[in-house]
DNA sequence: TTTGAAGGCTAGCGCTGCTACAGTGACGTA
DNA sequence: TACGTCACTGTAGCAGCGCTAGCCTTCAAA
């Protein structure tokens, strides 16, 4: 009886191309230009098609936003761990090479980084909520938490998660001196979060 | 000849009746509500109208942006000035004034907000542009000149309007604890402009 | 009084998100 | 194998969107 697992494969299938075809739009034209019609052309179905899987054009950027923060956990991850083991010499870099990582993430998805925080501001976040944004936020402040010190790591991982942000959205919309991203990124980081003496 | 000069301010005051409804329309009810079928409604004249002042929707949120970045440096100075003249011992409480003062302004009006940051994203910015956004931005500069030290003040200054901006927009959208936005606030002033000594 | 311009509205175009409904084809059962 | 059922999918359409062409009225100047 494999015909219903064979069903909902297919339905699964489907909702992925549903929302990789909209990520793709909107990160080659923006997020206007991902509309039912314009999906339901590029899936080859029609748009009633696509509400069998969402019930509305921004449940996608939903969906789309959640994939967007299991990919970002993923990558601050890959960032950290490669930036040497807590307690090694090498972890002291730790959290500066995950927010490099964090802005060369935004920078190189900015449709998926906008649908994440700008478009999807109706997602619920925090306690009892999706995991990936948690997730996500758990491995910068597992960076962070090596330098410390006397601290609130809560309270610091906030802050440089939220300047880290800042210095993103206003440079993307060209509202910073563009060659000078990388010193403001150091500039925060090192005071933000100073190596404990 | 004062007809001329009576259809100047006729004109210029509808001109205004339009991005003041357009304004309150957006604080109430979102930028969503905002259309040019309800503005002409409101402002009991047809949709044509609009388009006699404004060549397009989002030109009309380009103009409520604009008011809110005068208004927005107007605000700081207020707060700069009454933290206390430079060189006097209140004046190193100036930046920690002006930054509670411009988080104030946001959530104070939030749509306001989002028109100057969110939605005007394709506003000009910087040299040879409108003129105040400059003025916002030479406000929180001026605070903090006196604190700069041996630091690109410039540098400074876009790191700490940036981690504002961050603190406040993803603070709006519920991503952070909101009982410590006072305290993410206090955080990042104290460690980004550190008292010169 | 005539004339030209300015001001304003009606109506409508092509688009949007979303849905009611009907048709089709694959399934489980007799 | 024939039948009844149900999941699946497309057609057509609704209300609302930004925006505009064209007509009519009002009013100031000649």
């Amino acid at each position: 009886m494999g015909i219903e697992e064979r069903r909902a494969r297919n339905q699964e299938a489907r909702r992925r191309l549903i929302t990789e075809t909209a990520r793709a739009i909107a990160e080659r034209e923006g997020w206007g230009a991902v509309t039912t019609r314009r999906l339901s052309a590029e899936i080859e179905y029609s748009q009633p098609v696509i509400y069998k899987h969402f019930s509305s054009l921004d449940d996608i950027t939903d969906a789309v936003a959640l994939e967007g923060f299991a990919e970002l956990a993923e990558a601050l991850r890959e960032a950290r761990l490669a930036a040497g083991a807590p307690g090694s010499v090498a972890a002291s870099d730790a959290v500066h090479a995950v927010a490099i990582r964090y802005a060369t993430f935004a920078t190189d998805s900015p449709a998926l980084y906008e649908a994440m925080f700008t478009r999807a501001s109706r997602l619920p976040f925090g306690e009892g909520a999706h995991p990936e944004p948690s997730a996500a936020f758990a491995e910068l402040r597992a960076s962070i938490a090596p330098r410390a010190g006397d601290d609130d790591l809560e309270l610091l991982t906030e802050a440089l998660w939220a300047a880290l942000h800042g210095l993103i959205t206003l440079n993307t919309n060209a509202r910073l001196r563009p060659e000078h991203q990388s010193a403001r990124i150091d500039l925060i980081v090192n005071r933000i979060v100073p190596y404990a003496s």
